[in-house]
RNA sequence: GCCUGGGUGGUGAAAUGGUAUACACAGCGGACUUAAACUCCGCCGCCGCUAAAACGGCAUACGGGUUCGAGUCCCGUCCCAGGCACCA
């Protein structure tokens, strides 16, 4: 054993050993238990970030703890190939995506590679490759067949000057990030997976995710938002349109029905069309609310805006003309286009109504009644005007809305107002109740070059025309250079020129690719036979390993991504390709990396960034920050705040430097021990000097314990107090690291009781060969609890050790309880909830023993004198708080 | 704007409703060293009292509430982050 800690030796022996005993391939074991352990795959988009490190770092911990539980561990990796960064490089460069992508790929590769990650590498998978890709387009095929895929119209964002079809990140504050143009809404024809289909499975199958953090359940399950409402019909007022005609709206609310005072319709809409026919300033309105971008946050929170149309349409209850209005805020393809506005009860509504002088009709009013079973009215019930702080102390009066203004379903709740008035359209013919989704239809035609072509060919006589099974792949020739003007495909004759797959007259094949989130849908179910040539996956290796038993990754894929998986996984399911109904049983989801911003600020208003490794931080006398300047010209630079790491704020701190001065085990180290996985994680290069620290201290103690000769066998009946002492330390360790990383994955905590132990460790006397025994012992499980997350050292410290067999496939350390047991406890005395004292108890003392020894306290007799005890509570093992007054 | 999280020392953070600040980092003081690095030892929330301690008071974004006891549960407010369907 080397007198110094090398990582750079170490490591690479470790893992040049792994690589010529194929450590990490695994195949099918029948009998023996699986454990899939799957991190998002990256995008290659040049090299490794610390998001990456991370997540890939989270992942080898799970997958190399649960091979020490002895289970047949998989852990694949990938590559998430197709996307728009690589069309965006090109144009810069003029390196065509296919050359720029599989560079990175080589060099992300061998960054995954020095990390030391147990991954079984001949299960790789690249999403823009022919042999993965074919097999999506023979889902397409077979969906567009079934009617899972079909084509509508759907609403983009068009760069007028560049003729192209813009991302939401490519248009900043409003207009196209190359051009700057103005950019405007257009509908061009699409294909969507009628995800809508799913929508209750995808609901209801929540349930059964008990591996999934509430949080991410809960942003699903409001993503999909299932409502009950009715749909409402509402005449048009011949008179005012100029024909007769019926306009539909949805609404959550037809409880409030009789307090609607105006529609509201969009722009698109038939009525707004109509109108603007001969009215010149609503077609200019019109032609305002075509500005701007398609994304929802954008139309959140622009002003609401509206114009009246001077058309009427009949309210279905009262006959009441009610005034349509087309407004900016509608959106024209969401539910009917039009929607019913209810200014008293909607906030939204209730501002648009004050700006255009609308009325606001009340149709709830708020009653305190004695708490019952809703919709029994008490005659004791109060009128409003409750004083809120009698209402506080009254616990059994609680406030509920009834109706008004609403002449025959007056003095109703919200369940007899909707009942009543639904029943009443129902017989009237003017609406139906209704279950609606907020969820729609995922639409994934993309006018882009680096993408998975969609297998369609248009014919004239025929139509859309699904490429046949024996004409797959369509091949996506990979040496084109776009210029960022429209589809280069659609440029390429060659590419779209074919002949109708039916009747073999002269057809134009589909241009558009397909959203990348595609590929991203079922990469994991590939894994399991990623070179089967005879289908999408061999359905036998599928439900072997699936469902993949701890997925990890980013919160920021907590709906989209997570959600189009589990829709696919389904898609799939009932194409008889897999047996479960949900592709990810345990989720984990990570923090972001985040770091320090420093700038100065522009004369153009803009901020110039500088990299935390070009500036020095100033602090005062308590190591308060104060301060910041450049390393290059001492002049001081702003703080700008902590932020995501981002090529944007110049923050990213280059992992490659970090593994490359101080190896993988401690990069790997300081990940696991800075944040639990959940939280941001912020970047610390005094952290990595601590994590490095601590790991030269494990060496020195197993280096200087081992170069004295490996001791004999450890008995443990013959300790003495000190030893007794270590020992338990030792199994503590062993349980509370357990916990840590087995079930809660807090490997912060579970390395801070390493951390612990090796304090006690270092300290302990190493005289008798009884010592010694029991030092090997600590060390031996310091080398087990970090293995996982320090791969490379333990590697060797095994071996040091005198250990047989590598550490990899060492079983994990089981807990000796018996270590554990004290004689004394200490318990914490408390009097009022307020710590007064510590005392001593037997471990077996009784409730009253301990209760009088705390009553004898000292301090506690201060505190006690001259007051009454009215109750003394005990919790075994904790504390005793004594309540006096 | 909407949905989901988060806010604890100088910093990262820890705490099944039960001793708030474990474990580290930074800082300060000391030992070792010709010197430095490494390493080791000690101190380290704020305030009061004190020669020093003992001791006491106050602190988990802010304001209320429930409880013998609240960082943790409930109500309200502020701030920050992630997502919002064409970034991945």
């Amino acid at each position: 054993m080397h007198e110094q800690y090398q990582p750079r030796e170490i490591e690479a022996a470790a893992q040049s050993l792994w690589d010529a005993q194929k450590s990490f391939e695994v195949r099918e074991q029948p009998g023996k238990d699986t454990f899939y352990c799957l991190s998002m795959f990256p995008y290659p988009s040049g090299k490794l970030h610390m998001g990456h490190v991370r997540n890939y770092t989270i992942g080898d911990v799970i997958a190399r703890y649960q091979r020490m539980q002895g289970k047949n561990v998989l852990q694949p990796m990938g590559w998430d190939a197709f996307g728009m960064p690589a069309e965006n490089a090109a144009m810069k460069n003029q390196v065509a995506p296919a050359k720029w992508t599989y560079e990175n790929i080589a060099y992300m590769k061998s960054q995954l590679k020095s990390l030391g990650l147990g991954i079984d590498w001949s299960r790789e998978v690249t999403t823009c490759k022919p042999d993965y890709y074919r097999w999506e387009q023979w889902l397409f095929t077979r969906l567009f067949e079934k009617g899972v895929i079909y084509r509508k119209n759907g609403t983009v964002n068009w760069d007028p000057v560049d003729q192209t079809v813009l991302a939401n990140e490519q248009v900043i504050d409003g207009r196209g990030w190359r051009s700057g143009a103005l950019v405007e809404k257009r509908e061009i024809p699409m294909y969507y997976f009628r995800i809508t289909a799913y929508a209750e499975e995808l609901l209801q199958s929540l349930d059964e995710l008990t591996g999934w953090p509430e949080q991410v359940k809960t942003m699903q399950r409001n993503w999909i938002g299932k409502s009950f409402g009715a749909d409402i019909v509402f005449d048009y007022d011949e008179a005012s349109v100029g024909e007769a005609g019926q306009l539909k709206v949805y609404s959550t609310r037809p409880d409030t029905l009789m307090g609607a005072t105006y529609v509201a319709v969009a722009a698109e809409h038939p009525l707004a069309q109509r109108a603007a026919a001969n009215n010149p300033e609503l077609q200019a309105f019109i032609a305002e609310c075509k500005a701007g971008s398609v994304a929802e946050a954008d139309m959140a929170t622009m002003e609401k805006k509206g114009l009246a149309t001077g058309q009427f349409v009949v309210h279905p209850l009262t006959g009441a003309l009610l005034p349509v209005f087309v407004a900016n805020y509608v959106l024209w393809g969401y539910g009917e286009g039009a929607v019913m506005a209810v200014p008293a009860h909607d906030e939204r509504d209730f501002e648009f109504a004050n700006k255009y002088g609308l009325p606001i009709k009340p149709v709830y009013k708020k009653i305190f009644i004695k708490d019952q079973p809703r919709g029994e009215r008490n005659p004791e019930d109060q009128e409003e005007h409750v004083d809120p702080a009698q209402w506080q102390e009254w616990y059994a009066w609680k406030e509920h809305l009834v109706t008004i203004n609403s002449g025959k379903y007056n003095d109703l709740y919200f369940d007899g107002a909707f009942d009543a008035i639904v029943a009443d359209l129902e017989a009237g013919d003017h609406g139906a109740r209704k279950t609606q989704f907020r969820l729609r239809d995922w639409g994934i035609s993309r006018q882009r070059y680096w993408g998975c072509p969609i297998p369609i060919v248009h014919c004239d006589s025929c139509g859309d025309v699904p490429v046949p099974e024996d004409q797959l792949p369509v091949t996506l020739p990979e040496d084109v250079v776009p210029d960022g003007a429209g589809s280069p495909l659609a440029k390429m004759p060659e590419f779209y020129e074919c002949s109708c797959p039916k009747c073999g007259k002269p057809a134009k094949r589909e241009t558009d690719t397909m959203d990348t989130f595609v590929e991203s849908s079922w990469y994991y179910a590939r894994y399991a036979s990623p070179t089967y040539e005879q289908g999408m996956v061999d359905p036998q290796a599928a439900n072997h390993w699936l469902p993949v038993d701890q997925y990890i990754g980013g919160i920021e894929h907590a709906i989209l991504h997570l959600l189009y998986a589990r829709f696919f996984h389904k898609l799939m399911r009932d194409e008889g390709l897999v047996s479960s109904n949900e592709p990810f049983k345990n989720l984990l989801t990570q923090g972001m990396v985040v770091a320090e911003t420093y700038y100065r600020p522009l004369a153009n208003g803009g901020k110039d960034w500088f990299n935390p490794a070009d500036v020095e931080v100033e602090r005062d006398a308590k190591a308060k920050v104060i301060g910041a300047k450049l390393k290059s010209d001492g002049l001081p630079v702003e703080i700008g705040g902590t932020e995501k790491m981002s090529k944007s704020k110049n923050n990213g701190v280059d992992p490659q430097a970090m593994i490359d001065a101080y190896g993988a085990d401690t990069c790997r180290l300081f990940m696991m021990f800075a944040a639990p996985p959940e939280l941001s994680l912020e970047w610390s290069d005094a952290g990595v000097e601590g994590a490095s620290r601590f790991l030269r201290r494990v060496w020195r103690l197993a280096q200087s314990h081992v170069s004295a000769g490996l001791p004999g066998a450890l008995d443990t009946g013959s300790l003495n107090d000190a030893q007794k002492e270590i020992r338990r330390a030792i199994h503590l360790a062993i349980k509370q690291a357990s916990q840590d990383v087995g079930q809660h994955h807090k490997f912060n905590t579970a390395i801070a009781q390493v951390m612990t132990l090796m304090n006690v460790l270092e300290k302990a006397k190493a005289e008798s060969e009884q010592d010694r025994a029991l030092l090997q012992e600590g060390l031996e499980t310091v080398a087990l609890l970090l293995a996982p997350i320090t791969p490379h050292i333990c590697h060797a410290l095994w071996e040091a050790l005198g250990k047989d067999g590598l550490i990899i496939d060492a079983a994990w350390p089981a807990v000796d309880e018996s270590a554990l047991v004290q004689d004394t406890l200490t318990l914490v005395v408390q009097v009022n909830g307020k710590l007064r004292g510590e005392i001593q108890v037997p471990a077996a003392a009784s409730r009253e023993e301990v209760e009088a020894t705390a009553r004898a306290n000292e301090n506690v007799l201060r505190f006690t004198e001259g007051l009454a005890i009215r109750k003394v509570i005990v919790v075994p093992g904790k504390l005793v708080n004594i309540v006096a007054n």
